[in-house]
RNA sequence: GCCCCCGUAGCUCAGUGGAUAGAGCACUGGUCUCCGAAGCCAGGUGCGUGAGUUCGAUUCUCACCGGGGGCGCCA
């Protein structure tokens, strides 16, 4: 359980005793919130649950919080209990715990911070999902990293995830990028053929075509329309995903699941999630279409499920089949949908169709990210996959490496609209803060490197020779990484890893200046294990911190 | 017109209804006999506006102002 946790239940343990002993009013359940104060002379932990009672107990919150802090069973994580201000009380944790817990860390590695908050609960994480019509674009790698670095904290947590790419192998963006294909197929078998007003006209299909009629050759070319684009369509929609799976490797994101949008329609996911509605009487037949009844659970409008026979269903009707297959047939306690700021008029809509379904809807989460504003120097870059100025995620990933776009996406919240400097970027490698949180891994392991060098052994050092304020704020640091992970989970908020990164590693830097580890002076024999065992745990935390944000954390750079 | 997101330091952004609102970048000045100076230390300004709820509001509610996005039988 991680600290911030033990407080809060010590809270409560301590007013169910006060009111136990009629040393304070019987109220009803109270969750005590548990901060971290600003100010470290309020402790390391605070609570203000006096304040928060005073009212309903008729009494001063100082007089409430001197009933919590006297009935607070002592244990060995906690130092001192005092009152301060109107009425917060201040938790200090005890220096012999810090202490103790480098060997907590070294021996348990980051799965020191792992939690059973999620207790094993199954929960989908969906990310990125973008129309397999070519390679992913800048704008979808903000997507990427937040989905992957959710799923990771999830799964820190104690969460049963998965991670899934929905990919829209039906529908007509698909017909059209097939045609799109098709005509460029065409022109590389030497044939006239003209895009259409409403084809992809980027280069990548270009290549595509060449690369299809390189594959499969004047036989496809020679057949007719129909038949040609029955052969073309599934390796063109092969190679496009190999691509955006290409690019999503080389950030090191792994998928459980490729999910066919025409998977849905070809088994009973389609059927049987119409029918469902229907019993629940959110469908009717209009206009030679099928609607989804919106307006039955506050919409403001319909929205068409099936065009008509021949057109089939609408993506909305896809969708509807895809949530149905998340909640009824697969049965995940929670879905998480991470989506660009484009699909967030769809967002109501679907959170209706889940309720519809007769699944509780705050089992569905979905994260919207807003749009990234690219700038070269001071102009602004605009992108547009329909049109051909887009720059591929694969250059970018060139540019700034993937280590770099995890950390960057990572920082800013998916609500703001962030803005991304190309130059700077590329050039400024200094002012981007993934490389001082890295360079502060490398230098650790480097002084790891010296002692073994050196032949130095640390395993039997005492910590206990740990005093400085340094090495006791470096400590402090390293124990809040299962805090962080704990709100990071609950709050669905991935940003919190890369500051508490940053916050470990200026905590370490501090430590190094003003803490000499590898002393030459035979007098420092000792001082020195117990630092390295110290320089260690901080390693394996800022390590794994690293990895839940889907970096690497390198040796030496 | 309706809906969603955003507005915090010169710039990019954090901030869980709490105590004196924080970082980075940029700017200035210090700082290296041994483990990596890509570092460390010191310098100061700000919650878009107006109400409301509350013991307490940057945080919640409403209105307004400003910026972005969305309102299709496209996805």
């Amino acid at each position: 359980m991680h600290p911030q946790k033990q407080i809060a239940e010590m809270v409560v343990s301590a007013l169910q005793s006060a009111i136990a002993s009629n040393s304070l009013p019987e109220i009803g359940e109270v969750a005590p919130s548990v901060e971290r104060p600003k100010q470290a002379e309020h402790g390391d932990y605070s609570t203000s649950v006096a304040m928060a009672l005073a009212s309903s107990m008729r009494m001063a919150p100082r007089e409430i919080a001197t009933e919590i802090v006297e009935s607070v069973a002592p244990t060995s994580m906690v130092q001192d209990v005092s009152i301060a201000g109107p009425g917060f009380i201040n938790f200090k944790l005890n220096d012999e715990w810090l202490r103790s817990q480098i060997h907590v860390i070294r021996e348990a590695g980051v799965e020191f911070a792992h939690l059973d908050v999620g207790a094993g609960q199954s929960i989908q994480v969906e990310f990125v999902s973008v129309n397999p019509t070519g390679p992913l674009h800048i704008g979808h790698v903000r997507g990427a990293a937040i989905g992957n670095g959710l799923a990771n904290i999830l799964d820190a947590a104690g969460y049963d995830v998965q991670r899934e790419y929905y990919v829209n192998d039906a529908g007509n963006q698909m017909r059209i990028f097939a045609e799109s294909a098709y005509v460029r197929f065409l022109q590389a078998a030497g044939k006239d053929a003209e895009l259409g007003a409403e084809s992809y006209p980027g280069e990548y299909v270009v290549e595509l075509g060449a690369e299809l009629y390189s594959e499969l050759g004047n036989a496809v070319a020679d057949l007719d329309a129909d038949e040609a684009m029955e052969a073309i369509s599934a390796p063109a929609l092969d190679r496009t995903l190999a691509n955006i799976r290409g690019t999503l490797e080389r950030m090191g994101i792994e998928y459980d699941e490729w999910f066919s949008e025409k998977s849905l329609i070809a088994g009973d996911d389609f059927d049987d999630s119409l029918k469902l509605l229907e019993e629940r009487g959110y469908v009717s037949e209009r206009e030679g279409a099928l609607w989804f009844l919106g307006t039955k659970i506050d919409l403001e409008s319909d929205s068409v499920i099936i065009r008509s026979k021949e057109r089939g269903p609408s993506y909305f009707g896809t969708d509807i089949a895809y949530h149905y297959n998340k909640f009824v047939k697969r049965g995940f306690d929670r879905v998480i949908n991470v989506w660009g700021a484009d699909h967030h008029g769809h967002v109501a809509r679907m959170k209706a169709v889940v309720d519809s379904l007769g699944v509780d809807p705050e089992k569905l989460t979905i994260i919207i990210n807003q749009i990234v504003n690219f700038k070269k120097g001071d102009e602004t870059v605009r992108f547009n996959k329909r049109k051909d100025n887009f720059i591929a995620a694969d250059e970018l990933l060139d540019a700034v490496g993937p280590d770099a776009c995890h950390y960057i996406f990572l920082e800013r919240t998916p609500g703001t609209h962030m803005e991304f400097d190309l130059e700077l970027a590329k050039a400024e490698t200094s002012e981007n803060p993934v490389f001082y949180v890295q360079y502060a891994h490398a230098r650790l392991c480097a002084v790891l490197r010296a002692a073994s060098e050196r032949g130095i052994e640390f395993e039997d050092g005492d910590v206990s020779l740990l005093t400085t304020h340094q090495e006791l704020a470096l400590m402090r640091r390293l124990n809040e990484l299962p805090d962080v992970i704990a709100r990071s989970a609950e709050m669905l908020e991935p940003h919190h890893m890369p500051h508490f990164a940053y916050e470990v590693a200026r905590e370490l830097q501090r430590f190094y200046e003003a803490c000499r580890v590898i002393s030459s002076d035979p007098a420092d024999a000792e001082i020195t294990k117990a630092r390295l065992l110290l320089v260690d745990a901080a390693r394996i935390v800022l390590a794994g911190t690293l990895n839940i944000m889907g970096m690497n954390a390198p040796e030496r750079m």
